[in-house]
DNA sequence: CGGTCCTAACCTAGGTTAGGACCGGTGCTCTAGT
């Protein structure tokens, strides 16, 4: 049963017997197949599934077939908890997690028994790789299998909030380069190239399963002020099926929307991550277990959440991108019944977007600050030193050094301390490029907002809008969305006029490269990789030949 | 950017308003003090 994972390469393994007999499913579901087919022929794996599609499944099948051990990036301690807890019933190999919470079990006697083969798979945060002890032993482990869960919060997260996303590929070489198997359920295409260059996967196979969820009704309202638009969602509310969830912006006006639907009767209650530890597992379980029929929630609800019969997800204020909108919604009807999204959309709602968007991560004086007093360094420092010296923040030190190593300012070494690149003399210029890489990774977010934008106040089928932007093909009307139902469906240009197709690699003369996303009346949009999402008059294009097509690569 | 909270000024004594300050999301880890 256990082989040898160099061995593997291109034998046929009877995944479905196995799902069946070691795992009780009748049936290997859409992707899960040709995932583990991919791993197996030795390649570096994105699998791009959607929710409920058994993710889980697939690393735990190769985990557990590849000899070797499994280590798996997870981004929450309370997933991690889920996952071993899942696997130590399905009785496929020993599980253990490694956290700063809990100690019963110290980290050195789990690496350990990864070490003598009595553990097959370690979850961990990336925050962990930080020690230096852990990252060693794991070098000597040399693990068969490297899984990145959530695999999105590398192009989410890693920018700024947990900035170790960022520093995984250079821990995968550091490992020896296991095989890398990254799984997430939303990554639109300049999401799924970050990953594989984040993650330096080679030889890589991607895997990409329909976006579709054709059971959610999509619908946007619009209001003007904020009165209107709360008693709109009361409304709403009271008229839908239940259990649901609503999301808001600011941790205050998930507690102002729960308040306004107790107050009309509704079991309620408000989640973020200004509330005490004991208080959310609380009021989460409250909700699972229907105590609670509406759960008002900021962007902290939701990662892991799996609860089949969520009849409506409500946004009071807009998501920062259709990514997150993509997301949030996918959490509705999940057991395949007819569910409903609505965005209570407002324009000045954008504004709190693009605050939380727009702030710089990277500042020149501090960039600078930690360059050289790095250089001056007579020897290695550990980034604990530094941020104490320099009164800087561990993430924002942290964030620093991602971006400097990047640029080969600096380079990290195993003991987790960094030093000066003895080749690298004037950091001048790469202080600039951290500036530039900076604000064009806040012109990118912006353009995001423009693109959820886009979608609240679309005149044509929402269905097709929230699709193209994931890459796929398709043309409405679905006759499962508002302006489908209104019969608001624009004629777009016929896809036989199309000069480039949906998907397709374009050049424009000033904005570079950038990636066909969907076409409207005379437009087409494109996603820039220095300037963002762009909307050009397709008339003007052509007239000025601005854009030419690239082959793809 | 916009909302919210606080204070000073208003003109006549307590309620109204204008202006300024401040805040806004997501989790890991480690440490000091109870």
């Amino acid at each position: 049963m256990v082989q040898d994972h160099k061995q593997v390469r291109s034998r046929k393994v009877p995944f479905a017997k196995i799902a069946y007999e070691t795992f009780g499913y009748d049936q290997l579901r859409p992707g899960q197949q040709e995932a583990l087919q991919a791993v197996f022929s030795g390649h570096d794996t994105l699998a791009v599934l959607p929710t409920g599609s058994g993710k889980s499944f697939i690393y735990q099948c190769a985990g557990h077939l590849l000899k070797g051990a499994t280590v798996v990036v997870s981004p929450l301690i309370a997933l991690q908890r889920d996952q071993v807890e899942n696997i130590e019933e399905l009785n496929i190999g020993n599980a253990a997690l490694i956290n700063s919470v809990e100690r019963d079990v110290e980290a050195s006697t789990i690496l350990e028994d990864l070490e003598e083969g009595d553990l097959e798979f370690l979850f961990l945060a990336p925050e962990q790789f930080n020690n230096a002890e852990t990252l060693e032993r794991l070098c000597q482990i040399q693990p068969s299998l490297f899984v990145i869960d959530e695999a999105h919060c590398i192009s989410e997260w890693g920018h700024d909030f947990r900035p170790e996303y960022l520093r995984l590929g250079s821990i995968i070489e550091e490992l020896g380069h296991p095989r890398v198997l990254a799984l997430t359920a939303t990554a639109a295409p300049p999401v799924r190239e970050e990953i594989l260059e984040r993650l330096h996967m080679q030889d890589t196979k991607v895997i990409v399963q329909g976006f579709d969820r054709p059971n959610i009704w999509l619908g946007v309202e619009r209001f003007q002020d904020e009165r209107t638009k709360k008693k709109a969602l009361v409304e709403r509310v009271q008229e839908n099926a239940k259990p649901g969830i609503i999301y808001a912006a600011t941790r205050k006006h998930t507690e102002e929307v729960a308040e306004a639907l107790q107050a009309v009767g509704i079991k309620a209650a408000f989640y973020h991550a200004g509330m005490k530890g004991e208080k959310r597992t609380q009021v989460q379980s409250d909700f699972m277990e229907d105590r609670v029929e509406v759960i008002v929630a900021t962007t902290a609800f939701g990662m892991g959440v799996d609860k089949p019969n969520v009849r409506f997800v409500y946004h009071y204020d807009i998501s920062d991108s259709v990514d997150s909108y993509y997301q949030e919604i996918g959490r509705a009807g999940r057991d395949g019944e007819a569910a409903r999204a609505i965005l209570f959309y407002s324009p000045k709602d954008l504004n709190i977007r693009y605050f939380l968007s727009g702030r710089s991560s990277v500042d020149a004086e501090e960039v600078e600050l930690v360059a050289e007093t790095i250089q001056e360094q007579p020897g290695p420092i550990t980034t604990k030193e530094l941020s104490e010296a320099l009164h800087l923040s561990q993430t924002k030190t942290m964030q620093i050094l991602t971006a400097l190593e990047e640029l080969n300012v600096i380079e990290t070494l195993s003991t987790g301390e960094v030093v000066a690149n003895p080749e690298y003399i004037s950091h001048h210029q790469a202080i600039e490029e951290a500036i530039h890489i900076d604000e064009a990774r806040r012109q990118h977010d912006r353009s995001r907002i423009e693109m959820i934008r886009g979608y609240a106040e679309l005149h044509d089928c929402q269905r097709e809008y929230m699709l193209n932007y994931f890459g796929e093909v398709f043309e409405g009307p679905c006759q499962n969305c508002a302006n489908c139902d209104a019969g608001i469906v624009t004629t777009n240009t016929p896809v036989e006029q199309q000069p480039f197709p949906i998907n397709s690699r374009v050049r424009h003369t000033s904005w570079g490269p950038g990636l066909v996303m969907r076409y409207e009346e005379d437009k087409i949009i494109v996603l820039f990789d220095e300037v963002g999402y762009k909307a050009l008059s397709l008339t003007v294009v052509q007239e000025n030949n601005l854009l030419e097509s690239l082959v793809s690569a």
